[in-house]
DNA sequence: AAACTATATGACTATATTGGAATATTATCA
DNA sequence: TGATAATATTCCAATATAGTCATATAGTTT
């Protein structure tokens, strides 16, 4: 096992792995947005955002686009709705399994 | 947006952003395995590959199954294979783009 | 050129995460 | 019961990450 692949691969899903990263993600499923936009949806300070959106492009997961004072940022990851498909599936389970020990306890 | 969703989902995500936890995932993919095999294949400390394994089932993406002293562990995630395929995408990508930055940069 | 707008960056503090060493727990076996 | 084996837990120092505030940059408009 080749420990500093596995560090390449962890620094991508690190980018992911972040409340205001995955918001930005979602809002970006639905197209190009400038980085106002992005702050107006996400409800976040303008430097946060700016900075999660490097982060996101330093892993190659978004890719932006000047255009006079704006930034456009898209994202470039195909297959995120697969990822983000699984990671629904993978809460509602724990969630389930959350409810069925309530619901154990409660019986007793 | 919700942010307490997204916060429920990044733990999950943080599960796997580390390269001791991934290398465990990876060599459970093979099937199930005490934890004696896991430290074995990983090379790395007992008190850590626990732990780590500890994060693991805590966040719903392994189960594990006791038999006299060893503990048997499994993958709980269906899709981790999609979910693989996609990180290595986009790290083949990175790789591409900064192979290219570097051509370009050697030309000039 | 000065004022303005959109975005990025730097310095900073608070908090989280890391892995290792030592220790605890639990089951088995003699 | 005492020794041993497999695994989990606790404590700790080092490091990483988070977000905020202030400032910088770069393009636009007047």
């Amino acid at each position: 096992m080749n420990r500093e692949f596995y560090k390449l691969k962890t620094a991508v899903i690190k980018a992911i792995a972040n409340p205001t990263r995955l918001m930005i993600i979602d809002c970006l499923r639905e197209g190009e947005k400038t980085v106002s936009e992005i702050i107006e949806i996400i409800e976040d300070e303008q430097s946060n955002v700016s900075k999660n959106l490097g982060i996101l492009k330093s892993q190659g997961l978004i890719k932006d686009r000047k255009a006079g004072l704006n930034v456009y940022y898209t994202l470039k990851i195909c297959c995120i709705n697969e990822f983000f498909c699984c990671l629904d599936n993978i809460i509602s389970e724990k969630f389930k399994h959350q409810q069925n020990l309530i619901n154990t306890l409660s019986n007793n």
